[in-house]
DNA sequence: TCCTAAATGTGACCTAGGTCACTGACCTAA
DNA sequence: TTAGGTCAGTGACCTAGGTCACATTTAGGA
């Protein structure tokens, strides 16, 4: 039944958790799908933010851009997630632009609808602090990282951080499946293409790690964590 | 009388916005003052964070330590501000670390009572949403600067941005009254003293401002902001 | 299968800005 | 008044890492 389906996949959105059936039936009528292409932009920084985007699949770059044309990821969005401002903002204004980087769908909610989600159920208020206290933090650890720590430390941070998440699959402990491109990991790790590739060869020559495409062969996991300090 | 005026200072207090004479009381009886001596920790990185601080007087920087002792400050409090996790955290641990950069008074606010003060308010949920989001903007700016933004424009921009918090005054539309150290302006700017000092001079060079004790003099505003892009 | 575009590796070069080492200017306490 | 501490300015030096240029590999389409 899709009806089902719908509440079933809302149920598992995080921003959602510990809504009530009728809660959760409220939410669906006011959300709305939509495709994007990859390479599409959401939204931009500065217009006017007048939406509401949860992921269904795909991934979804937000950064911003220097004027002679670098970029630094601020955060990249995956199934389940949710780019939302703050709902009582007087200028609601985007502060980053958005960018489908693989084809993604997502759902959306109109600025008006979200508004009186917020008012008319205190959870997702509770959601939001839950939602936005955890960008915080990890916008911290990027202030942190780009700002103190050199580009070697933090691509030996990214690919264990890489290694956590994949790590699911057994007996694949020390391999990593990689979908960024090194334009995508310098982006996010803000630095240069060429000083990625650089860095990554020279974990290789030292036997820390093994490179082949798409894919970070561990080879050494305390040699890498030594590195961090 | 001392009780009306403590409500009165709380009513002046961004996160207590709109709440009623009654609320207030409430929040009143959980309140503690606290005083800190310049240079004292508040509260270290990784420690469990089991308080809110509100500041009454005096400036708080928040901050994290690179391995080499290099700090980068995320943030400066002052009268007003208030520096509250996520209630909901599972870890509690606190992202950063703050100290009093001149002495410092408080209001301070126990972990139990400020979960007690969220669930039983649902204004306070509202007020942590501004506060955080009001937070991941100026977050979001810091990454930009740091990442993609050479010294030279940090320190421009910071000028600027001084000037349109002392502009108050009539009369001193160009002055600025310099509260920082050059060693303060660094470690916010994610730049080494001497390189502020050395940017400092080259703006009064070619006569953008003057530089004098505790002063800056802003002599040709357009041709900062011009710098800026 | 081949062809083109995108993604990657690497060498050469250059510069922003960090670090070190001084000097001088204040300020406060004895 | 002086001595010690903090703050600020500046020169010398060095290096991480950005930029440019090019060769090479990989991956989808047709």
């Amino acid at each position: 039944m899709p009806q089902d389906k719908f509440i079933f996949d809302l149920k598992h959105i995080p921003i959602f958790q510990g809504f009530s059936e009728s809660e959760l039936h409220s939410v669906k009528s006011c959300l709305r799908e939509k495709n994007f292409e990859k390479g599409e932009i959401l939204f931009r920084e500065g217009e006017c933010c007048n939406r509401v985007f949860i992921v269904q699949t795909g991934r979804v770059k937000i950064f911003r851009t220097s004027s002679q044309g670098r970029e630094q990821t601020l955060e990249t969005l995956g199934a389940g997630d949710t780019c939302a401002c703050n709902p009582g903002s007087s200028t609601w204004s985007c502060s980053a632009t958005a960018e489908a980087v693989t084809p993604v769908r997502v759902w959306f909610l109109s600025r008006d609808d979200y508004i009186r989600m917020v008012n008319s159920n205190s959870k997702v208020s509770h959601s939001l602090n839950v939602l936005f206290a955890k960008r915080l933090q990890s916008f911290s650890s990027l202030i942190e990282e780009v700002s103190l720590k050199d580009v070697k430390k933090r691509l030996v941070k990214f690919i264990l951080d890489m290694l956590d998440v994949n790590s699911s699959r057994r007996g694949e402990e020390n391999l990593i499946s990689l979908s960024f491109t090194r334009e995508e990991i310098a982006q996010r790790l803000g630095a240069a293409r060429e000083t990625i590739a650089r860095y990554l060869s020279e974990l290789k020559r030292d036997k820390l790690i093994d490179v082949k495409p798409k894919q970070i062969v561990i080879l050494n996991k305390k040699g890498l964590e030594s590195l961090l300090f």
